[in-house]
DNA sequence: ATAATAACGAGA
DNA sequence: CTCGTTATTATC
């Protein structure tokens, strides 16, 4: 039923007439009469009787085409469930929306052969909570052909664990694997080889970006090693009908590996052997629509359902990948330390204090001289350089009105910031407040927000570079490559452009507008992005060399600097479990007007351990509780509150309540 | 949403 | 005790 009610999250019995029976299989959309209005629902299988008396009848069969899979149907049905959501709300994420034109072109061009391999030869019990053994892509891998071909493991064989990784694949095991990739590495090759490795094997595979441009990567790589049509694009960016058009490309089984942005990790696979995500730290990867579903853990319920193989890989580690390593759910696939050495840029940390730079070239860009002069000597070698700038949006530093001079603490010289639009500057190391700031430079004592974005960091350092040529990459236009040679390409996080034969400089200046946000994730998030950058510079033996500016004694600077994004996550995890904080436990925010949250909160049968935490304030006069148990629990405590919603709605309690189980910002 | 049903209270 | 009104609950 595709009513998003919680209290109607089960199936409901109706009859088929003789003229629907053809078109009424497992999987179809239908409409059915239900509380006297026509409403639209999912045909989830078919029964002999019902436990119901008076049974009404279908109302018509909306397209006979089965876009609903077993596969994913009980998938939804799990997804659900750990987000205590309800089926419908999962089914509109993972179906897309019908588009008729599209629908008839697919189907005409290859109606023959839709009957014949017959995806879901299974009695279809998609109804979710019985579980029917094996699914019949897991059956189905059986019967693949005996003699395969091997794929090329060269890529991975600086990964000790990598070359197995791709005989599993091919062997149809249920490998399971946490990725770490060296600096430097092709990761889209990598994945395409672990693709390849798949399909050699016979079966199909799933693989999720963040973005527009990683899939652009994934693509070509893939068609680099599959060849053309052998797999197909799911993004929402696409458009609709295109959307839709590639969404039963795969359902039809027509091509059986399929990747994209989240959009796509529900995407009906045959015969599924792999589902793998890149970058799983991107909060990208968070669904934003109910039930607020993550990218990672809808593949890794996949994987733990269908006996497939996972890859979850990056640059940098998060601490939900650490605890897969940790419960040995999946294996660790790294790279010996003396091989991350030979690969691994120079690092070097920087202070960020002004007077350093006393060339007057390095003052004028208003960079640290260290900074400056790697970015010299590296155009000088007739590299590229990429300088890493804050995006607008995080909490803006702030300047001197008069002179621009960086507004610094008097008492510890940290960066001064403006909690709101007309607070008193506050500094974001100490935390004090100074309220009768005088610039020490120019003596004004006005300030104003200054988070200098990329184009005005481009102006300066072009005039600090002369005859440079300039480049930035960031919200408006997002480069994908650059060539090699002497130029500056300024990128905001998540937007650097692959250099040709890797950057000679990268300077790394956002630190403390990554490190002082007040998240949970902000020292990962840091290192995530810094490792992004990081690993598009040359290895050290060849010149490459890349500046932090931030404090090198700050852990997620250490982590960057040994290239260990391993050892910062387990301690990351460590600290998670110390504060009781997710993933090392589950949570479940609970948000919406102060009595609302309490109402639904007074009727959840919680089990007898969760501890409720909070109120704390949300927007717009909502506020947030917060629900905590060990991961023991967590189906017990999204039940509970499912069950708690559905009381709600089947009253209809007038103020809406938002649940979320794993919400990534928890303050 | 809406209809069936249970609960309730006033008036006969 | 009945009727009419209102809260509650289920909706195939």
């Amino acid at each position: 039923m595709d009513v998003p009610l919680p209290h109607l999250d089960r199936p409901f019995d109706y009859l088929v007439p003789e003229a629907l029976d053809a078109d009424a299989r497992p999987g179809v959309r239908v409409k059915v009469r239900f509380a006297g209005q026509l409403v639209d629902g999912w045909l989830l299988e078919r029964a002999e009787s019902s436990e119901h008396p008076k049974l009404a009848y279908l109302e018509k069969v909306v397209s006979p085409v089965p876009v609903l899979s077993p596969e994913v149907a009980r998938l939804a049905r799990a997804v659900a469930d750990r987000y205590a959501g309800s089926l419908a709300d999962v089914l509109r994420l993972a179906v897309p929306p019908r588009h008729a034109r599209a629908e008839k072109a697919v189907t005409a061009a290859d109606a023959p052969a839709t009957d014949a391999p017959a995806p879901d030869g299974s009695p279809a019990s998609a109804g979710g909570t019985a579980p029917d053994g094996v699914p019949a892509e897991a059956a189905d891998a059986d019967a693949r052909p005996g003699g395969r071909a091997e794929v090329d493991p060269r890529g991975w064989r600086d990964y000790p664990a990598g070359p197995a990784l791709l005989r599993a694949l091919t062997d149809g095991k249920p490998a399971r694997a946490v990725w770490s990739a060296l600096p430097g590495e092709d990761w889209a090759d990598r994945y395409a080889d672990a693709v390849a490795a798949t399909v050699a094997g016979g079966r199909g595979a799933v693989v999720v970006v963040a973005d527009a441009r990683d899939l652009d990567r994934l693509d070509a790589a893939l068609t680099a090693v599959l060849g053309a049509g052998r797999h197909v694009r799911l993004t929402a960016a696409d458009g609709p009908a295109r959307r839709y058009r590639a969404f039963l490309t795969a359902r039809t089984g027509e091509v059986d590996v399929v990747i994209g942005t989240r959009a796509a990790m529900f995407a009906p696979v045959r015969r599924l052997g792999l589902v793998a995500i890149w970058d799983d730290g991107d909060d990208l990867h968070a669904e934003p629509r109910a039930p607020y579903p993550h990218a990672r853990d809808v593949l890794l319920t996949r994987a733990q359902l269908g006996d497939v193989a996972a890859l979850v890989g990056g640059y940098a580690r998060t601490a939900e990948a650490q605890l897969l390593a940790e419960t040995g759910w999946a294996r660790e696939v790294v790279a010996d330390r003396a091989v991350v050495r030979a690969r691994t840029p120079a690092l070097a940390p920087t202070g960020d204090d002004p007077q350093l730079a006393r060339d007057p070239g390095a003052a004028s860009a208003r960079l640290p001289s260290l900074a400056w002069t790697t970015a010299r000597d590296a155009l000088r070698a007739d590299l590229p350089v990429l300088v890493q700038v804050p995006r607008r949006g995080y909490v803006p530093s702030v300047a001197c009105a008069d002179c621009r001079a960086p507004a610094r603490c008097p008492h510890c010289a940290g960066p001064l910031a403006l909690p709101s639009a007309q607070g008193t500057p506050a500094c974001r190391w100490c935390g004090r407040v100074a309220a009768a700031y005088a610039c020490p430079e120019c003596g004004g004592r006005r300030l104003r927000a200054s988070v200098t974005g990329a184009r005005r960091t481009a102006e300066e350092l072009g005039r600090a570079f002369p005859g440079v040529p300039v480049r930035t990459s960031g919200r408006e236009e997002v480069l994908a490559s650059v060539p090699g040679g002497a130029g500056l390409v300024i990128a905001t996080p998540g937007a650097e452009p692959v250099a040709e034969g890797g950057y000679g400089a990268v300077l790394l200046l956002d630190s403390w507008a990554l490190l002082t946000r007040a998240d949970l994730r902000a020292g990962e998030e840091a290192l995530r992005r810094w490792m992004a950058a990081a690993a598009l510079a040359r290895p050290g033996t060849a010149g490459g060399r890349v500046v932090v500016v931030a404090d090198g004694a700050l852990a997620p600077v250490q982590a960057l600097l040994r290239w260990d994004s391993a050892w910062f996550a387990a301690r990351e995890l460590a600290e998670r479990r110390e504060l009781g904080f997710p993933p090392a436990v589950r949570m479940a925010s609970v948000t919406g007007v102060a009595e609302a949250v309490a109402d639904l909160l007074a009727g959840a049968r919680l089990p007898g351990d969760a501890e409720v935490l909070g109120p704390v304030p949300a927007d717009e006069g909502r506020e947030r509780m917060l629900v905590r148990v060990p991961r023991s629990r967590a189906a017990a405590m999204a039940e509970a509150l499912h069950a708690a919603a559905g009381q709600r709605s089947a009253r209809k309690a007038a103020d809406p309540v938002r649940l979320q189980v794993d919400p990534l910002t928890l303050f």
